[in-house]
DNA sequence: GAAGTACTATACCGATCGGTACGAAACGAG
DNA sequence: CTCGTTTCGTACCGATCGGTATAGTACTTC
């Protein structure tokens, strides 16, 4: 039984490009004609790597979340709450400014209002938010634990606030602001931590 | 000469009924077909009223900024530079959350994202996005003129901060969050403000 | 080399996209 | 009642949507 012909496209360097696509213009806003064009395979060769349309842009999430958008994960290792939020908002910064990137947060501007048919995409990339909220609150209790943060401090609503900043710098980076103006609207919002 | 066939809906009260669909599925999200059943009125009727599904979506804009996106006009008469602050995340946080109207903003999720087709739309958003920033800046400078804020504030930084807060709120809102949540980022986000 | 297998490109599918032609219907003016 | 005018519903337009059938091609194994 032979191991059939090769695929004649790196798998992951196809998923960049879809990458490039959905985050430039958005779930809805791309037509598979734009993934094949970008991903220079055919039609039926995309159908046969990743499923479909959903299930490619769910693959597109997952390598996001590993590549450009793994500032979270990467915040989450710093060792004191306060540097955890600085790293958050700078990691954000420099992942939604980024040169020869598209702009903005691929979690924030793929799938935020969508219709029916893309509800499913619509709900996952909610989820995703969710949990990232989640985990950046667990990170501050255990803070907290460790004395790191008051006893008294709010850890849900101190998460919920960077996040809402994380997801309000990526709207401005999505309209153009520039980073120097971004990395000034980080201070003004970390100048409000407890320490 | 004849004054023609009287239209047989108001042109408002459809107008009303396209909003909340744009306003819940996005620029792109929503078909001409989605907009028909929810105004209630033909495909052709659409046309002769309003032009096309662009210009529609212009008019829809327009509305909501006068209706339930009013709330920067609003926030601009406060007295002072944080009553201006505070009206506008408060106005922000009530507008994004109503009952019984879609979450989020507007302006931020109709079309932050978009394919090439769609383009015009986003860079219409945008441009209103900016001339709201611009606006609540002017309104923070003559704050500072008139001894509201210290002679040193960095207006435009503290403009581009709020609106910041703002985004993040509507992509909080759009994602479910509670209305009491919200309301606590904003008392976090205000706790920063100078005095 | 033959057989079996997995990928490739072309060409196509029904459905839906945004937009419109057309004739009937409903009005005001004469 | 007729005419000019405007809106109405139906039925349609070409283009594009996401997705697939089919047949040829490149590879490994025997």
């Amino acid at each position: 039984m032979g191991a059939g012909r090769p695929r004649a496209f790196d798998v992951d360097e196809a998923l960049d490009r879809a990458l490039e696509v959905f985050w430039r213009q958005g779930y809805e806003g791309t037509a598979l004609s734009d993934l094949t064009a970008a991903m220079g395979i055919s039609r039926p060769s995309l159908y046969a790597a990743y499923g479909n349309k959903e299930a490619l842009f769910r693959k597109v999430l997952d390598r996001y979340l590993d590549g450009p958008g793994g500032y979270l994960r990467q915040a989450l290792l710093a060792p004191t709450a306060r540097a955890v939020a600085e790293e958050l908002l700078r990691g954000a910064i420099r992942a939604t400014t980024a040169e020869g990137r598209p702009r903005g947060c691929l979690v924030v501007q793929s799938a935020l209002a969508t219709g029916e048919d893309a509800a499913p995409v619509r709900r996952h990339v909610r989820a995703h938010r969710r949990a990232s909220q989640a985990a950046l609150r667990e990170r501050l209790e255990r803070a907290r634990a460790e004395g790191d943060l008051p006893p008294d401090a709010d850890t849900a609503a101190l998460a919920r606030y960077l996040w809402t900043t994380v997801y309000g710098l990526s709207v401005q980076a999505a309209g153009g602001a520039a980073r120097e103006d971004l990395e000034r609207v980080a201070e003004l919002a970390l100048s409000t931590w407890p320490s």
